[in-house]
DNA sequence: TGAATACCTGAAAGATTGTTCATCTGTTAT
DNA sequence: ATAACAGATGAACAATCTTTCAGGTATTCA
């Protein structure tokens, strides 16, 4: 445990990296975010459509949304007074297949 | 909106599967979670080193690797006193590079 | 100009989460 | 048997997150 410990310490993600990566998988770790996700990937949409198909406020859309768009997941076009928001991520449908596949995972697998 | 919108909450993620991903990915929205699996990435490893090497108390390495084991991420075996905790699955690299990626491009892509 | 519409935002309340502390179980060594 | 060690666990407190509520801005229409 003292040549082996040092090449671990290089290998451990170093506190702001880690910090980064939590706060991405934060976003993606609630169910109403995932809803909207999922709804912007069948195709763009105006927020109070948003709000109906997931079943939430027009506001509690809006501020996830602003959250999903200072991390890069979504995207918007004003148009008049709509704002039509649309996925901008690829990195989300792999994401999801990813987390999908783990999850459908037998309990004991290797 | 009559025709299309019934499409559309047909591809909408239900909110039993939505609860599901948003449980998963909220296992990897915290930081020292992250450094614990990253030291797993290297090799197996005991709690308590696990403790030290991630700075933080044997405690609290033990609360987080219950929530990493029931989330089958981590995977242990006793030896003795000891119980030594590795990764369980692949899809974690996966995800890793996944994010990283993400993280990594420009602001302004697409 | 005034009213209606679409969306955004700050503050606050309620829910959720992570760590600490104290304690407990099980194993090894003397 | 007893002490020391490795780890797990419950309760509680602090910090964080999500929604609601009450307004605010910008655009359209009459």
């Amino acid at each position: 445990m003292s040549v082996s410990s040092d090449d671990l310490q290089q290998h451990v993600l170093g506190l702001e990296k880690a910090q980064r990566m939590a706060e991405f998988f934060t976003v993606l770790g609630d169910a109403n975010r995932w809803r909207i996700l999922s709804a912007l990937a069948v195709r763009e949409m105006r927020v109070r459509d948003l709000a109906e198909v997931v079943d939430m406020s027009e506001s509690a859309v809006s501020h996830q949304l602003r959250l999903l768009r200072t991390t890069r997941l979504v995207r918007y076009r004003k148009q008049g007074r709509n704002v039509f928001y649309c996925l901008k991520d690829r990195h989300i449908f792999n994401l999801y297949r990813e987390a999908s596949e783990h999850l459908d995972e037998p309990a004991d697998e290797e």
